[in-house]
Order: structure tokens, then C-alpha cells, then sequence
DNA sequence: CAGAATGAAAC
DNA sequence: GTTTCATTCTG
């Protein structure tokens, strides 16, 4: 009867619908069946305190959920609900994030943004022991079970085009995703709180966070020439695409290849080269992120325009950077074949990162209402398998046992993670912060004529990635500056 | 109010 | 397959 519960009217609830996710009477349940099972939850003790039975029957030991008073809670996502919103029964990740939070197993010295701290609790979860999510799976079950004693009426109903006009503007941070990683793997051996802010603290004096560029999939002629001829019918009809992510736990596509994801041609637009206050109005969000430039630094012969700036000598055509690069290191890295692969130029000390993610942006992605973010190219560069083989209904149904796949080691998902979509704010994203000199040669790279450029060097992909990785290179004498 | 994460559920 | 919305809080 789903379609009943549908059309029931959610505006009939009462208007309880304050609710707070958290585990109290979810561990005072047993979940065995689909039926009542929670004896002591009605739909007026739901929110109530929870009942003292010690007998929990699985609780993470790693982190232990959070059973003191719920703080009231906040309007859902600070936006506006109707007074009698009913929220949407919590999964297993949001009750472990909210423990999490709770717990401040992250203290603030550590980490205050709530957008980088999803990050770390992402990672970390991806990390937890299987038994460990298992629990959460448990908590979030029981949770569902009790939203559904409390709102049997209850249906969910997104409203779908809602936000057919919302685009991500821009990636907030991702500052640092080394360092995410650090944390969540130090959280997953067990330290948090002070001993937590204590390594962090030391991993911060010798971490430097890494550059991190991202160049759309290599053009070519012939890609050129597709696009031409498709270009006008779809940026017509085509429309932003959503938001996919990287695999999850329950998704089959998380051991999909990378190459079954066709890019989306780039746009005619794309290859001009725009005066930058062109640029900047026909994107909402900059190119780069040089927001503390200036903080790095500088030596005397050290570029110190921001390519934001309006000083900014876009004019300045050095196209040459790049096959001075070829002609002075050989050829460049082979060409990735599929949308989502990625350079990585060797990451630590010794020769500092410089990642491209070549994902191809939208055709409209110079336009207003596109978000290179929510292609799914940038999404499914992942090249070795999901580390995520959780299937939470593994009890339910038994699968072939996916529970037994091997849990990858932290370092070798970084790899998969770093690979994967998620500085996908833009087409070119440069931390420059820290490494001023890369920001110089892709401003090169910039500023040379592209659709020149692939005309001379047609079938080739621009190489742009790996001059600036060289470039920076060069520049740090290949002296290690950091260690990790 | 977007953003960050993952996952469930609706289109 | 895609989109929304659960949590949380800051910028």
C-alpha cells in the first residue's frame, strides 16, 4: 500500500515533528522482522527520554553512540518546513554523523567546518571495520522501524525539480583532503579528542595541503569536430545533471569501470578563450581559488598576479610552456582514454602533487545553469574496485558475499578517493596557496590560445597538467619541502 | 542557504 | 538512472 501512504496528507501529523535523530531507543530494540518490535516506542514516547535498558545489543565500540539529551533540533538544513514537517527517518551514515558530531571525537581545534568534518566522517566511514557500520545499519533499521510506528502515514515525497536550477557553485575547500584522510585514519585507529588534536597538530607542522588542479578531458580534433556539429540541439535541450558521487556501499556501480561513462563533448564556448570579466560573467564561480595567494611566501622573480585579479596579463600568450615541456622531458604522460581518469604527479615532499583530473565539463559548463560538478563523468573515475563492499541488507538478503570482500587499507582508497570527483568545483581548480609557481604556468596555459593550440597539435591532449606539475617542480629545486 | 558526507526512497 | 532529503554547522 504505498500508494495509499502516498496520498495520505502529512499535514495531518501532529506537531511533534521536532524530532532529533539519535540512538536512544533505537539500541532498546530489536530488529528481526519488519513488524512491531519496539514495545516501548509509541508515537508519543517517541521523543521521549530514553528508556534506561542497558541491553544494548550492538553498540561500536570505536564510537560509541551519543545517548545524552538530544539538543532540540534545529530546522532541518537551516531551511525553511512547514511546522509539521516530518524528517525523514535517518540513515546509518547520518546517525553515525550525528554521533560523531556529538561526540566530538573532532574537536574543534581540529576541525570546525562542518562541510570539511562530512569529509573526515565520510572517510572514516568508509574505513570503519565492517561490524562497525553493520551497527549503524542496525541503529539506522531501527530507527526506520520507529519512524514508521511514530508515522505510519508517513510517505516520502521529494519534490522532484525542486532544484532544477540549483548548481553547485563551488566546492567549498576541499583544503585538504591529505589531511581528511589523516584524520579519518587516526579516528579508525582509535584517537580522538585531545590525542586526536595532539597528532593532527604535529601532521599540520610538517603538512603543506596539496595543489590540486583539474583540467576537462583531453580535446581533441575529432572530439572537436562532434561537438561542433552536436553543439547548438544540446545545449538546448540538455539540462544539469544531478549530483552523483562516488560508489556507496550498496551501489553495483561502484565496481564499474570508469570507460563506461561516455564525457559529454565540451562545448564550442569552452575552447575560446574569454577576456576574464567574460569569464567571470558567464560562470558563477572563479576559475581558480587563489584566496590566500599571498599568504605563500614569495620569491623575488614570483608571479604574484591572481588570475582573478584584473591585473592579470591574460594577454600574455605562452603556449610554448607546454612543448618546451615536451621537447625538454619527452612525451607527455599517454593520454587518458576516459573521461574521469587522472594524472597524479607524485605526492609527497619529494616531489609535491599536482592531481588533473581530466573529467570533461558540460557542454554548457561556461553558462549560467550547469554545474561541472554534477556530471557524472566527475564522478565515476574510479579505477579499482569500491573499497565500500558493505551491503547493509546482507542479512536480508544474502548476496554473494560481498561481506567478505577484502577492506581496503586507507592508503590504497585515498588513491580511489583522490581519483575520483571531488574537487569538482571546477574545470580548473588550483590551490595556489602553497605552491604560487604552479599557479604561474597554468596561467600560462591559460592564457594561450586553446583552439590554436588544438588546431597545431590536433589528436593530442593538451598537456597543460603536466607542464605545471613539472614547472612547480623545477621551481622546488626537487627538494623536499614536506614530509607526510 | 550552500556545502560536505552516505544512503533510502521516490520519480 | 536521477533527484531529494535526512544531520550539522559555518561562512
Amino acid at each position: 500500500m504505498p500508494a495509499d501512504r502516498r496520498r495520505s496528507n502529512l499535514n495531518d501529523l501532529s506537531d511533534d515533528a521536532q524530532m532529533m535523530w539519535t540512538n536512544q531507543n533505537v539500541d532498546a530494540m530489536s530488529v528481526n522482522n519488519g513488524i512491531a518490535f519496539a514495545p516501548n516506542v509509541t508515537p508519543i514516547t517517541f521523543n521521549d527520554p530514553p528508556p534506561l535498558v542497558d541491553a544494548t545489543p550492538c553498540e561500536s565500540s570505536l564510537f560509541p553512540s551519543v545517548n545524552e539529551c538530544p539538543a532540540p533540533r534545529r530546522s532541518g538544513h537551516g531551511k525553511r518546513k512547514p511546522e509539521n514537517h516530518i524528517p525523514r527517518p535517518p540513515n546509518a551514515f547520518i546517525l553515525f554523523r550525528s554521533s560523531f558530531i556529538k561526540s566530538q571525537h573532532v574537536s574543534n581545534k581540529v576541525e570546525t567546518n562542518h562541510s570539511t568534518l562530512s569529509k573526515i566522517i565520510g572517510l572514516t566511514w568508509q574505513n570503519l571495520p565492517l561490524e562497525e557500520r553493520q551497527i549503524w545499519h542496525h541503529k539506522a533499521k531501527v530507527a526506520l522501524s520507529e519512524h514508521k510506528l511514530k508515522f505510519p502515514d508517513y510517505a516520502f515525497r521529494p519534490l522532484h525539480g525542486k532544484g532544477k536550477d540549483k548548481r553547485k557553485v563551488r566546492e567549498v575547500g576541499p583544503k585538504d583532503l591529505k589531511r581528511c584522510e589523516k584524520i579519518a585514519e587516526l579516528l579508525v585507529l582509535g584517537k580522538k579528542g585531545e590525542d586526536l588534536d595532539v597528532a593532527i597538530k604535529e601532521f599540520d607542522k610538517h603538512h603543506a595541503p596539496e595543489v590540486v588542479t583539474r583540467f576537462e578531458a583531453p580535446i581533441t580534433a575529432q572530439t572537436f569536430e562532434k561537438v561542433s556539429s552536436n553543439e547548438r540541439k544540446d545545449s538546448l535541450t540538455k539540462k544539469t545533471r544531478g549530483t552523483s558521487r562516488k560508489p556507496s556501499a550498496s551501489s553495483s556501480e561502484a565496481l564499474s569501470t570508469p570507460s563506461s561513462s561516455p564525457s559529454p563533448p565540451p562545448s564550442l564556448l569552452y575552447f575560446s578563450t574569454p577576456p576574464p570579466e567574460q569569464m567571470r560573467g558567464l560562470r558563477s564561480e572563479p576559475c581558480f581559488d587563489m584566496v590566500s595567494f599571498g599568504q605563500y611566501p614569495c620569491t623575488p622573480d614570483m608571479p604574484t598576479n591572481h588570475l582573478d585579479s584584473p591585473n592579470y596579463p591574460f594577454d600574455r600568450v605562452d603556449a610554448q610552456a607546454t612543448l618546451a615541456y615536451q621537447q625538454h622531458y619527452g612525451p607527455a604522460p599517454s593520454a587518458p582514454t576516459t573521461a574521469g581518469e587522472a594524472y597524479t604527479i607524485s605526492t609527497d615532499c619529494h616531489s609535491p602533487q599536482l592531481s588533473i583530473d581530466t573529467s570533461l565539463i558540460p557542454t554548457d559548463a561556461w553558462t549560467r545553469d550547469s554545474s561541472p560538478a554534477s556530471t557524472a563523468s566527475s564522478h565515476t573515475s574510479y579505477d579499482t574496485p569500491s573499497p565500500n563492499f558493505y551491503d547493509p541488507y546482507i542479512d536480508t538478503f544474502s548476496t554473494q558475499s560481498q561481506s567478505h570482500a577484502p577492506h581496503y587499507p586507507l592508503q590504497e582508497q585515498s588513491q580511489v578517493y583522490a581519483q575520483g570527483a571531488h574537487y569538482s568545483g571546477c574545470d580548473a581548480y588550483v590551490d595556489t596557496v602553497h605552491q604560487p609557481h604552479a599557479q604561474s604556468a597554468v596561467s600560462e596555459y591559460f592564457g594561450a590560445s586553446l583552439e590554436t593550440y588544438v588546431a597545431e597539435h590536433e589528436a593530442k591532449p593538451l598537456l597543460a597538467s603536466s607542464t605545471v606539475g613539472l614547472d612547480y617542480q623545477t621551481y622546488m629545486g626537487g627538494v623536499p619541502q614536506y614530509s607526510l
